[in-house]
DNA sequence: TGAATATAGTAGCATCTGCTATTATATCTC
DNA sequence: GAGATATAATAGCAGATGCTACTATATTCA
């Protein structure tokens, strides 16, 4: 028993991303980026930082994805006037058409990847990851105010 | 409820590799390196393309991985002496100390990462996950012999 | 045997990720 | 108001990942 949860976690997501990419490759929006733009549809006029924050990557992370999907014309960067240093993230016209076509995809692929699960198993199973998530994103709190 | 399984599961691996990495920096080893040594120390003597099917993911990111590990004189390659196109890989003395070092630390990671979850709980965990996995890597297999 | 096909591995390119360090701006403190 | 400190974002570097294309070698088949 040497497989951990850890690298169980880190194989099933490769193999979700994988999937996802191989079947929105056309579209030209890759699973993450999705997710990204998703979260910022419910956060728009948000900066940069507390963005990264949100979805707890460092913001540097973010700051190259949001360079390419500003590239791609999905996301606007826009000067805040309240403070020079700092960006407002805005979501573009195309992105809603986009989310839309790409909605039914990440249905099937969610049900593709719980298939064989009741509805039972399904909750328990996301209950569960949340719990493992809440653990990992707590140590980092954690180690933040022992450092300070 | 936009929040589906695969981001989930994308998440909290990626918080599991951040906490791993920045456990063991000091060691030059990372999370996924140290789980690749394992899969090799129960294969050694095993080549590429194999070993990569084996973890499920494509030869040219094994070979990179390999490329590393060999750099930092933990594994080595051996050419096959019944086929030159191919490499044997074996891990180095230097190899086994290292396992041994970081163990203590792995399994703090995963108590950690499952912390209050009762013992049935992380069973059932891990055996949901697990059935996620093999739904997700079914779906590639399937794919490949359709287009065949 | 020689040409067609298959296989083992790698190169180029791109995305995602994080660490350390840096720049530009804001805030705080004296 | 000026210097110290903090913050927003980015640059350089590196690892992990996969796609497409490629090279070198092996196998097959005509």
């Amino acid at each position: 028993m040497s497989e951990t949860i850890g690298f169980l976690l880190n194989d099933s997501a490769r193999l979700f991303r994988r999937a996802f990419n191989a079947r929105t490759r056309d579209t030209g929006i890759t699973a993450l980026q999705w997710r990204l733009i998703t979260y910022l549809r419910r956060h728009e006029g948000i900066r940069q930082g507390p963005l990264a924050e949100l979805i707890e990557v460092e913001p540097i992370t973010l700051s190259r994805m949001i360079d390419r999907l500003v590239e791609a014309d999905l996301v606007e960067r826009r000067a805040d006037p309240t403070d020079r240093r700092a960006w407002l993230l805005y979501l573009t016209p195309r992105t809603g058409d986009l989310l839309n076509a790409m909605r039914a995809d990440i249905d099937a692929m969610t049900a593709e990847a719980t298939e064989g699960l009741s509805a039972a198993e399904r909750d328990q199973l996301i209950a569960l990851v949340e719990r493992v998530r809440a653990n990992l994103s707590r140590r980092i709190c954690q180690k933040e105010e022992a450092a300070v």
